[in-house]
DNA sequence: CCCCACTCGATGCACCTGCATCAATCTTGC
DNA sequence: GCAAGATTGATGCAGGTGCATCGAGTGGGG
């Protein structure tokens, strides 16, 4: 039998879409505004530029970013497009290939997270103290965990470089 | 100067971000599954339905579900398209034009309001205590005041029936 | 009364997404 | 060694979104 949710989970419902999508927009814009592409593009450059020789097959990109197959084949069209990224064929299996960062997409990364992480600062970090972070990060959590399979790094990144969403 | 934002914070922010676009794929997919259309026609259904006479005027739809513009003029569009809400002409303001919602369009939203709530609680109520909930909603809304502006109905629905996201 | 600025809603365009499907290649089981 | 099935990545199509712009209509000041 469904039973229905409380008054309470449904408002929690109502504001995480909300906000999320009202945070996103003023990140996403901030970033288009310093003449930046979406940030989906950060996304996948960051996950290159982390990989140990700077490059990774698309199925494993694929799976750091969550987003699905085909959806990464075209960004990497267009990082590639750009740029930002060159294809490269893979010897040992022929249906793939790796996916590899140039300067110029490292060099983007770099300046992207200055707008990134100072639109992070602006719209998150300055609304809450690192206490009460701590404890939405905890109920998001709980959320997360399996409507699926979820696969949260627990803390993402170095010193002074770089999340990833 | 630009603040770096906190490890927790920016922790925060990446949970925000993947945990909302997983559950609200979960529960869109769970509402194709039922084969229903998109949440956005749910929600605007929602608010023909509780407006007045179940009709509004375009801007106060676009006002009330936080969309642009365009996006309204095109929802508005589809829905007409499937017999779920009609166009009548706005005699005092003839620029204007008012939406009312149809039977069909009172029924839809009712039946998806089953799955709907159905998939809420199955991806929020059960994970959630009430008090956890709460206590998401709160953290929540601290983010959500004033990226722009943010009108969060405080808690939205009448008894058995609705929410918007 | 008329003009100008504004509001309302629609639309062409580019792009992005989801879905289904494809061809190529790899792997497994026999 | 080979057929059946799985995996990798690309792509045509339909739809949705953002952006810029447009035409119609309103309303306020001179």
């Amino acid at each position: 039998m469904k039973r229905k949710p409380s008054t309470e989970a449904t408002s929690a419902w109502i504001r995480l879409m909300r906000v999320q999508s009202r945070v996103l927009d003023c990140v996403e814009q901030d970033l288009k505004k310093a003449g930046f592409p979406p940030l989906a593009w950060y996304d996948a450059l960051l996950e290159l530029a982390r990989a140990p020789s700077g490059e990774l097959r698309p199925v494993e990109l694929e799976r750091q970013m969550l987003i699905p197959q085909y959806s990464t084949s075209r960004l990497i069209d267009r990082l590639v497009d750009e740029g930002l990224a060159g294809r490269r064929e893979c010897k040992i299996d022929k249906r793939g290939q790796f996916v590899e960062i140039t300067e110029a997409g490292r060099e983007l990364q770099k300046r992207m997270w200055g707008a990134y992480s100072a639109a992070i600062e602006k719209y998150v970090g300055s609304k809450l103290s690192d206490a009460d972070a701590v404890k939405l990060s905890g109920l998001l959590d709980r959320l997360g965990c399996s409507c699926g399979e979820m696969k949260l790094p627990p803390i993402v990144h170095a010193n002074e470089t770089t999340p990833s969403r």
